[in-house]
DNA sequence: AGCTTGACCGACC
DNA sequence: TGGTCGGCCAAGC
């Protein structure tokens, strides 16, 4: 017997650490990025390779676009429509080189 | 209780 | 500018 059991409206589906991933991902401002390892550094929880592993599986439900790795890239199948959003949301990008630049972008939480 | 799998990271060559 | 390496740790089996 577990909570779910108990107390299915409380759970998602997803893991804990999948769904305080998404709720970070989910307040960074438009035009502002966070790296997997900033994710895990402001949860204290995890590290890079395992909020990369939430935003493989989990990441068409927010915003993907906004965490990106240390040097400020995404994998290549996605770089084509996160430019889009960069193009939109103002995100400083650099096109030829195909990575946000985080010095101007990264985002810290505040 | 292991073992494997990652949208990773930094140090190093 | 690339490549390798060791460390990292939640989840699933």
């Amino acid at each position: 017997m577990t909570t779910r059991d108990l107390v299915p409206e409380a759970d998602t589906g997803l893991p804990p650490f999948a769904r305080r991933v998404l709720r970070v991902v989910g307040i960074i401002p438009a035009g502002r990025v966070m790296t997997y390892g900033d994710i895990a550094e402001y949860l204290e929880e995890g590290g890079p390779r395992q909020v990369g592993a939430v935003m493989s599986r989990h990441g068409d439900a927010v915003p993907w676009w906004r965490v990106v790795n240390a040097g400020g890239e995404l994998p290549s199948h996605l770089r084509g429509e996160a430019s889009l959003h960069y193009d939109q949301e103002g995100t400083p990008y650099d096109k030829s080189r195909e990575r946000v630049n985080l010095r101007l972008a990264r985002w810290g939480g505040r």
